[in-house]
DNA sequence: ACCTGAACACCGTTCAAGT
DNA sequence: ACCTGAACACCGTTCAAGT
């Protein structure tokens, strides 16, 4: 349907030479370049043997569906995240760098981006980054309830930052074609004209570190507040 | 791949009754409706067709592709947001408002909701609620540098907790089966579990709720600091 | 253990033909 | 103008068979 370059015929399977046998890893990176190539619209189990030299059915060899692989396709792109290591730097600029190389993925890979969206979070590889993000929120002096409420507001974020960033940057081929210049902006949509030049591609990342500044700054605040009503509480001594 | 319903075969098409001409709005409705029924996914012109008595390429005579009916049903969900008329209301009151009927879109059609994060807004349609925003924003004393902040960083924040929150509450079949209660998660994952009871689905309003309280906060405060500035720089006169 | 080949029940879309 | 039927080039996945 949407495909981002036309998918054109499946490419030839190369057998000739002598194939490195099929890992899982290997799977999974091919599988990446595959979709970031042809799109996830266009990506298939057929396709990605061909691109193997190997026959659709032996990738089942090694994962028991589509859904299976994409888990993994997801995984790997959470392997592009970075958090800071603990310690060396203020545990907020750490989830900062984090949401900002979380972003870069939606870049990098906008086709395979929405992975990431779209599956659950739920397996262990992604238990192990809730725990950092989580205990880096508890570094900054955050309880549980607050650390909850801004590890979703900072997730819904990037994540639709990401998504949204998305769709800005790639024309969808086949959606209803309008835009901008098909009809005179500033006589029918005199507000949108006049935010539009904002609204550049250029702008995105300033618009996207501004979001930013406007949660971590809630999050200091916040911070401060629960704090300060715990010190009234009682004076003199941290309870919990 | 994820159909949320097992779609079963396809279902029987029924001719026999005199069936209602085909418009444009049935096809429509009639395609949300086998969405939320079956799926995105599973979600085929040959159901949608088999679902309206027709054969699948009756519906081309309609829309020219899948891709330009999925616009269409997009602009069909976009109806669903409400905007509360201008000047009763406070601006940033009626754009709260907005949001929170935004999300309830996700909510109501958690299968078709990805249309609206997916698809590149840029019909006509889209270019009218554009504008009634930005002439919100505008009434909330926001210039147009500052709309563009804040209508990406919520457009963002609303985009990103429609997909998460459809996340949490659905299950998707073919996902790596890990969650929570197969190992230890107070032994592997402490922060996690003191965390996790704040995540709930029932909480997830209450949540949605602190993120916007987060935004609109901002918005008030930005606007102020704006204004301040003006004040500061002409005292006495407003130079728009 | 790892891979192939045929088969099943589907796709979106084209085209010529019917009314 | 509106719809059908056959066809084309694809899908994910199953199953039995090969090495």
């Amino acid at each position: 349907m949407k495909p981002s370059a036309k998918p054109g015929p499946l490419p030839a399977r190369r057998r000739s030479a002598a194939r490195p046998p099929l890992t899982a890893e290997a799977i999974v990176d091919a599988a990446l370049g595959e979709i970031d190539a042809v799109g996830l619209e266009a990506f298939s189990m057929r396709r990605l043997g061909a691109a193997l030299g190997v026959e659709a059915m032996a990738l089942y060899h090694h994962f028991r569906s589509k859904g299976r692989l994409l888990d993994a396709v997801m995984e790997r792109l959470l392997d592009e995240a970075e958090l800071p290591p603990r310690g060396e730097v203020d545990p907020l600029l750490r989830l900062r760098r984090f949401l900002e190389s979380y972003r870069k993925i939606a870049i990098r890979h906008p086709h395979a981006f929405i992975l990431l969206v779209n599956r659950r979070f739920n397996t262990e590889r992604t238990f192990v980054l809730y725990e950092q993000i989580l205990e880096a929120l508890a570094d900054a002096g955050l309880d549980p309830a607050l650390s909850a409420r801004f590890f979703r507001l900072f997730g819904y974020y990037v994540g639709g930052a990401g998504m949204a960033d998305i769709a800005s940057r790639a024309q969808q081929p086949d959606a209803t074609p309008v835009g901008l210049e098909h009809f005179t902006l500033n006589e029918r949509f005199p507000r949108v004209g006049a935010v539009a030049p904002h609204l550049r591609v250029a702008n995105l990342d300033a618009i996207f570190a501004f979001g930013l500044d406007v949660i971590f700054d809630a999050m200091r605040r916040e911070r401060n507040k629960a704090s300060g009503e715990r010190l009234r509480r009682s004076p003199g001594r941290d309870p919990s």
